[in-house]
DNA sequence: GCCGTTTTCGGCCCGACTGTTTTCAGTCG
């Protein structure tokens, strides 16, 4: 994996740990290495292979920042974070994850009662001391002990993978959308912007009956605690340990809300910029003329960037990781819609061990779904527990076969999920090989290669004539496996080479090529494919999640082969082939 | 710390809520 992640990471750390310095989240230094994290997720290239000035021509890194950046590359440290992580110990950073607790607050907790830890709060809280602290009194006290039970449940800090999050907020979504008092409703926050893990679930109705629908939404089996009520807002947990946010505003203030909780913050604060321009004001009920109660445009968010001056940016975009600008000149990638795809290039039946429905129910699945191509790919045979044989591979080419006028004008091709060995050699031989309409080849096992073993099996798998795509590249699942180390450089270059896919891999726990890789190759040229790997009939509607994670990677519609009509696509396949 | 058709200094988004206050600071999204 690109080490972009990591600096961004560090990034961030000294963005917190200067807030704790500064005492401000406000302060325009921590802003600065905030913009600077973002920056470098943005960038289309390796961290790595940049020098300080090519650095500092990128907006929202500066001198100071691109020498950082250049300190740890060379070094593996960087110093003024190394002196802030002497200044503030973990112990002491993890009270800021306490909600309700900010850098004020705790250095003045520290400096009158020496607290630098959470075991210390809660002991200073048994002894009933915090109340003497100027700010602090009995409620404060109460409350932090609650929010330090909490933690850990629901802390500032913890995010949910994509895959737990979006059904607790879909069932939310249905639960209330049968209500009569709801005009309209959507999720918004980070789980609309699909980000692949989630904080807090934040839900926006529209409703003149605002009652109705908090007496609605706290009635929900999903429900496992109210942790707050009013008459816009109300708060609660699920019994996943979950927060849910729900807001009711009126009908017309709805595109001006929505766009306001779904962010991302970053993203908002230069709408702001652009409504002051303009001598307007943006917040979340309206786009208003300064000073005054006047009206721009509020109810819907394509009204309000019509009134900036820039079109509608969907909400995949919306991180201020170039958007605005794009913008702005009208250079906005054409996007990747799910009316767009034509055809599912990875799909497995009961062949493999770990598919769960006949051929025959997939098919008719796919064709259900309106593809008009579709390729079975079953496991290889080296794929130790669900791995498939000759023998077996060729009856399935022989079905496929006989269903073929069945499903018309479907085109069903046979293809394989190969499996990449140690040193990128592949499943069967390369006559067998060849025999398949289409071939993706994923890496399966030996996770933990370094980054040039890796790089160099990949681009082996690449280099072989039938291999059209790469499944999953990193073999990343979202909170639990970490991606392979790779040169990405190195494997996008090679794709681009040989004419070789990366798969944009649907599953929700995948999203494997990740949106700032699917980016990068995006721009160097390479082609996508976006499928869902699915192992049963449910998981063939993962395309949409797919398509969501490209628009996150500004994946331009023309970058992707499944895209194409039926004819034009198996050219594609066919070019790879005959040109070696 | 970053940035610039109001350039190399002086700006940098907006509002609600809470608990502690007598007019507001801190936190949060």
């Amino acid at each position: 994996m690109s080490r972009n992640r990591e600096v961004a990471r560090l990034l961030g750390e000294l963005a917190l740990l200067t807030e704790l310095d500064e005492g401000s989240p406000q302060a325009f230094r921590v802003r600065a290495y905030d913009n600077a994290a973002r920056a470098v997720n943005g960038l289309t290239l390796d961290v790595d292979s940049m020098s300080e000035s090519r650095l500092i021509a990128t907006k929202g890194i500066g001198k100071s920042t691109a020498q950082k950046i250049r300190e740890y590359v060379e070094t593996g440290t960087i110093t003024k974070l190394e002196e802030l992580r002497e200044k503030y110990p973990p112990e002491y950073v993890h009270l800021t994850r306490i909600p309700g607790l900010g850098p004020k607050r705790v250095a003045l907790l520290h400096e009158e009662l020496g607290i630098g830890s959470v075991e210390d709060l809660r002991r200073a809280i048994d002894e009933q001391a915090l109340r003497d602290v100027a700010g602090f009194g009995p409620k404060s006290e109460a409350k932090l002990l609650q929010s330090i039970e909490r933690l850990g449940l629901s802390g500032k800090e913890r995010r949910t993978p994509i895959e737990h999050a979006l059904p607790i907020a879909e069932e939310i979504v249905s639960g209330l959308a049968t209500s009569r008092a709801v005009e309209a409703i959507e999720y918004a926050g980070s789980l609309r912007r699909f980000r692949e893990t989630i904080g807090d679930i934040d839900i926006l109705v529209s409703a003149g009956d605002h009652n109705a629908v908090m007496g609605a939404f706290l009635q929900l089996a999903v429900v496992e605690e109210v942790l707050g009520r009013g008459d816009t807002k109300s708060s609660v947990l699920t019994h996943a340990g979950m927060q849910v946010d729900l807001r009711v505003v009126d009908p017309d203030q709805y595109g001006a809300a929505l766009l306001y909780f779904t962010g991302s913050k970053a993203h908002n604060i230069r709408l702001r910029q652009l409504a002051l321009e303009r001598d307007w004001t943006l917040n979340e009920y309206a786009l208003w003329e300064a000073g005054s109660d006047e009206v721009v445009a509020s109810r819907t968010e394509v009204e309000i960037y019509d009134a900036l001056g820039i079109p509608f940016i969907e909400p995949p975009l919306r991180e201020d990781t170039g958007e605005i600008e794009a913008a702005q000149e009208h250079t906005l990638p054409d996007l990747v819609r799910f009316t767009d795809i034509k055809g599912d290039l990875h799909v497995h039946t009961e062949l493999s061990g770990d598919g769960h429905e006949t051929l025959e129910d997939m098919l008719d699945a796919v064709a259900a779904r309106g593809m008009d191509y579709v390729a079975i790919t079953d496991h290889g045979e080296d794929l130790r527990i669900n791995g498939v044989s000759r023998g077996q591979m060729l009856a399935q080419r022989e079905r496929i076969a006989g269903l073929a006028k069945r499903y018309e004008p479907m085109r069903i091709l046979h293809g394989c999920e190969l499996n990449i060995d140690r040193a990128g050699d592949l499943d069967y031989d390369r006559e067998f090989l060849m025999g398949f309409d289409w071939c993706v080849a994923s890496v399966h096992s030996l996770f933990d290669l370094d980054r040039a073993a890796q790089t160099q099996r990949v681009v082996a798998a690449m280099r072989h004539p039938a291999v059209n795509a790469i499944g999953h590249l990193t073999g990343r699942q979202i909170g639990s496996r970490p991606a392979i180390e790779l040169d990405l450089d190195a494997v996008i270059e090679a794709a681009v080479e040989t004419g070789t896919a990366l798969e944009i891999n649907s599953h929700l726990r995948r999203l494997d090529l990740a949106p700032e890789v699917a980016r990068r190759a995006a721009v160097a040229g390479a082609d996508l494919v976006i499928s869902t790997d699915a192992h049963t009939v449910g998981e063939l509607d993962q395309m949409q999640w797919g398509v969501l994670n490209a628009q996150r990677g500004w994946v331009d519609k023309s970058r992707v082969v499944n895209t194409r009509p039926v004819d034009e696509f198996l050219e594609w396949v066919a070019a790879k082939r005959t040109s070696r």
